[in-house]
DNA sequence: GTCTATAGCAGGATAGAC
DNA sequence: GTCTATCCTGCTATAGAC
């Protein structure tokens, strides 16, 4: 029992600050390092935080067991630092490639942001397997939180959300206070999130591939229903 | 020593409120095989079926380590089982919500098919804690196909979603071919469904608790979204 | 920094008493 | 059907050689 305390000790309070002196004094062996943050991001993205052995991990990036203990401390370490390291600055990266889209047109409108998001999430600056890992890391975290959740709500969606808001407010009525703001923003993001993480049941369900000019119907979809629901497809005089 | 220690702490500490929580979720009076499903569910729903051991299923359920093997032979068929036994009919109760709210209506229409669906979903025939099992685990198999994905496709959604598009089929227009029908479905799926699992983000950015009030206003929101999309916020000639 | 070897333990599964 | 006791695999984490 004592062990076990000390264990939890450990992992809690003293190894990350290990780790933080181990990485900012020893920077050389970044290959190493980085190849284990690349495997490690596949694996738990595709399996899940339990459902990865260290052993998987160090053996898919070509290198020692103890490596991941050694860089990382342990492995719930090695699964935040997954975050801080991976998802964090790609999140960043599609941010960008919004921003971007959005200042190549010559004026802004309701229909260009919500082209722009569709666009930079599911066409946007990734690769289809990044595309496919970040969702997938970011819907486990959703539906469990307290492993990484609160960091990325805080520091990645909730800054976003509200920047995308202020990009909103001047199509929309005074009326709309901030909750049903929220609410619309969260409505184009759970388009966007689920089209990417459910690709199974969407296939199965459509009968499509999730190739490129699937992926470029799918933007166009999307983008018709965030603007006017179901109105676009309704009969004439239903 | 140590794992000496460690019993006697699990034994006087762990398990009289383990036997507490048996006693108020399943009552001693459901058969054993019962029990381990109502717990099952539970837990896996939280974690996932690897970050669920089996005896903390048995712990909860207040019986044996043995028993899920001799009820269920080994835990992956005790995973399928929940789908089977659990997951599946309580997918069709919320159907049968569905259509039972339908067919309280006077006449069919676009915004009450859309409402009845979103109501079924969000504050349907299922408890609270009910709903966020159900989605928890249809989320899990969504991203993870393999464990019980396939049989969940194809025993409960692509036929519910071939009932949903026959009753749409009328107030759409004849252009609207089969695949803009399907993704039509998914999309007001999308929705119900990120905004029963997303409760943590949803909560995070808004600043709501998920109660009733919130709820009927999610449910009003949704239907709206789905059927007029941003239009419904639009500013006077924006 | 990298690797081997291993401690120490949790977990799934089973045999067999009752 | 239920329980105890136990096997044994495979895991994380660490010690220590090089």
């Amino acid at each position: 029992m004592l062990l076990i305390l000390k264990r939890l000790f450990d992992t809690i309070v003293l190894i990350p600050n290990i780790w933080m002196d181990a990485m900012v004094k020893s920077p050389k062996n970044r290959i190493s390092k980085e190849r284990i943050l690349d495997e490690a991001e596949v694996l738990f993205a595709n399996k899940g935080f339990h459902a990865v052995t260290v052993r998987e991990i160090t053996n898919a990036a070509n290198c020692n067991l103890a490596a991941v203990n050694y860089y990382f401390g342990n492995k719930h370490n090695l699964y935040l630092e997954v975050f801080r390291a991976r998802w964090i600055p790609r999140a960043r990266r599609v941010q960008s490639g919004f921003r971007a889209a959005l200042s190549a047109e010559d004026e802004m409108s309701l229909a260009g942001i919500v082209n722009a998001l569709a666009t930079a999430f599911l066409k946007g600056p990734l690769t289809d397997d990044e595309r496919l890992r970040h969702s997938q890391l970011m819907i486990r975290e959703m539906t469990r939180p307290g492993l990484a959740g609160d960091m990325l709500v805080d520091e990645v969606i909730k800054p976003f959300f509200g920047e995308v808001a202020g990009m909103l407010r001047p199509f929309l009525a005074e009326e709309v206070e901030a909750e049903r703001m929220m609410l619309n923003i969260v409505s184009i993001f759970a388009m966007v999130i689920y089209f990417n993480f459910a690709r199974l049941p969407v296939m199965r369900v459509t009968g499509q591939e999730y190739d490129g000019p699937f992926k470029d119907r799918l933007v166009e979809h999307i983008v018709q229903f965030c603007l006017t629901g179901l109105d676009m497809n309704k009969k004439e005089g239903a």
